[in-house]
DNA sequence: ATTTTTGACCTTCTTTGACCTTCATATTAT
DNA sequence: ATAATATGAAGGTCAAAGAAGGTCAAAAAT
């Protein structure tokens, strides 16, 4: 198509460029975002917008990041794979909100399956509980949601973790 | 390089070094300051600000310190019995909020002191943190300490429930 | 209408350096 | 010999500078 040498967007480009450095680094790197946004010359906020809208727990990716001297910006390729039925629960299963009932279904379950142990399932069970949860009965289901939403992304995350 | 390992930061380093010191010693030794700093290339003042940061009385350290001829600084790793400490957050460590730097400082040092493994560590971070509890800024700090109490409580029952 | 790009402003954490306080010891004055 | 003073060797404090990353909304592009 004439005229149409659709250039293509630097995000994506940016996305891409991420993608290739994680598959050459078995799925963990770190990297400094005013380094990125150097080598791309763009605004260095266009690293986040990247990361935000490429690279969420839903999409199968989690980012750490710390401030300050030192700081950096850790990029973790998600095991969605091994990790079917949790990665299905924070894209679909649980939503925005969840009843202390389904969640605490939904925590036996990953028991049960073998997703984590015994103890861990106790742990998770205490966090979210109505009791733990000290906030207007009407607001419990939405926290109860993203705490859970969390600590399952934390799973995924450590079982994708290298050594 | 991008992508290429983040440099450490010194007072991460210093920090290390101290445990492991303090690891060799039975939990207690002393050193000299200006020592110190000669040996990390320093200024002396970042052996300050490496101790204030990272051994604090809530972090699980006390130091003490001596000034003139013969100066030294003295850091001691406070051994708690277990289950006191758990008991102690409970009843006063935590309160009726907690920040969410306090609350990492402690999860830490639960799994320092061996009451928690990493991986418990990493989950219960990830049920505390400002991302996780998602509500107005103002009620965080009131959510995370009934949470984590929560947790704490689960780890106390289970400790003395497996026999 | 939606997605991307840009930029102004914010927060966090670390490093550095100038200046201050304390203590032991050596020196000096009585 | 004793008391007062000077000296130098620690450590302490604090604020400024530096080094990251985060947020948000306006502007631009699609």
């Amino acid at each position: 198509m004439i005229g149409s040498d659709t250039m293509a967007r630097l995000s994506d480009i940016i996305e891409e460029f991420i993608k290739t450095l994680l598959r050459e680094s078995e799925g963990q790197l770190e990297l400094q975002r005013n380094e990125m946004a150097d080598y791309f010359e763009c605004a260095p906020s266009q690293i986040n917008y990247v990361l935000s809208t490429r690279f969420s727990p839903n999409q199968g990716y989690y980012i750490e990041s710390r401030r300050g001297g030192g700081g950096y910006i850790r990029i973790i390729r998600l095991d969605v794979e091994k990790n079917d039925y949790l990665h299905y629960l924070l894209s679909e299963g649980i939503g925005i909100r969840i009843t202390e009932k389904n969640a605490l279904q939904i925590i036996k379950r990953l028991f049960e399956q073998g997703d984590i142990l015994e103890k861990s399932a106790y742990l998770m069970k205490s966090a979210i509980t109505d009791k733990a949860i000290m906030i207007p009965t009407n607001l419990k289901d939405n926290i109860r949601a993203g705490i859970l939403k969390s600590m399952i992304t934390a799973i995924i995350t450590w079982n994708s973790k290298k050594v």
